[in-house]
DNA sequence: CGCATTTGACCAGCGC
DNA sequence: GCGCTGGTCAAATGCG
């Protein structure tokens, strides 16, 4: 990889595609015509801020290019976007870095001593990179209430921030999704959380349809003194699909920038996480 | 008692 | 080979 503070970038010129607000007439319209040109939906909120970024291989045949967009919008509604799609195909990513998910899967199923049938059996499974995607939500509170209950697996000290990263499991005994929560070394009341493969049950919490939009801003400004509320853990889910049908359509419209473009838009030398997902629009407005 | 959390240990990958 | 870092395991502990 290039950078260790941000495994998820690469500086491979042949990984990346960038987006940014120099490139043509593409970034006029804002960030919600943009995502809906992939068939996303953006939902923001105007004292909440989200940033969302998938990181994901679900098409591991097409010829796309991983493609980033980055947006800002510079109204009241602070939002900030930072998609990521990336493909498995071996021969579009060179760099080591884009297996970081799968690496730090096949960590967990390090080599076994073969005296244990159960890591025998871990070790035969074939394991197969998840989707993710991360986003930043300002809250006072780390674990945000998403619909699904998560139980922590371990707690590690980042480095260049202050703060420590916590890693959940989804109780659901079937389900192999994981998240990371972490908060922002610049500003602490934002907390990052990174999911990591795909519910296979339904939320606990929610009743499915509340998805908070864009149009209903109160979703997030009428509960000040509560964790700023999830979208829909299906929004999140919907968009996978999204990204995996978008994936496998045709290649978007999407102009050709640089690299440098790239590494404009999220410094490597910023902390971990955050600065993988970050735009640097957002963090320093 | 069952489940969740904490926390030190362990491992793999990477750079030097 | 060594050190650093991220990610996970698993025993101990806490809690309802």
């Amino acid at each position: 990889m290039n950078d260790p503070d941000n495994p998820d970038l690469t500086n491979d010129d042949s990984a990346w595609r960038q987006l940014t607000s120099q490139d043509s007439d593409f970034f006029d319209r804002d960030t919600s015509n943009i995502l809906s040109d992939f068939g996303w939906n953006l939902h923001h909120s105007s004292d909440h801020q989200h940033s969302l970024r998938f990181d994901s291989d679900l098409t591991p045949t097409t010829g796309v290019k991983p493609t980033t967009v980055t947006s800002s919008c510079s109204s009241s509604a602070a939002v900030s976007v930072a998609v990521t799609s990336n493909n498995n195909n071996p021969s579009a990513t060179s760099s080591s870095s884009e297996d970081l998910a799968e690496n730090s899967t096949a960590s967990a199923e390090k080599t076994p001593p073969p005296e244990t049938p159960v890591k025998e059996k871990k070790k035969a499974q074939k394991r197969i990179r998840q989707p993710r995607f991360a986003f930043m939500t300002k809250s006072d509170v780390d674990n945000l209430e998403d619909g699904y209950r998560w139980r922590k697996y371990g707690q590690k000290a980042v480095k260049n921030s202050p703060f420590p990263r916590s890693y959940y499991r989804c109780t659901n005994s079937r389900c192999t999704v994981k998240k990371r929560v972490e908060r922002s070394s610049e500003d602490p009341s934002i907390v990052i959380t990174t999911y990591e493969g795909q519910h296979c049950h339904q939320t606990i919490g929610f009743p499915r349809g509340g998805i908070l939009t864009s149009h209903d801003p109160h979703s997030f400004t009428s509960h000040h003194h509560l964790p700023p509320p999830l979208p829909n853990p299906y929004y999140y889910q919907e968009l996978l699909h999204q990204l995996h049908r978008d994936n496998n359509a045709p290649s978007p419209r999407l102009p050709k920038s640089t690299t440098e473009d790239a590494l404009a838009v999220s410094n490597p030398s910023e902390e971990g996480l955050l600065g993988d997902i970050v735009p640097q629009t957002m963090r320093n407005p």
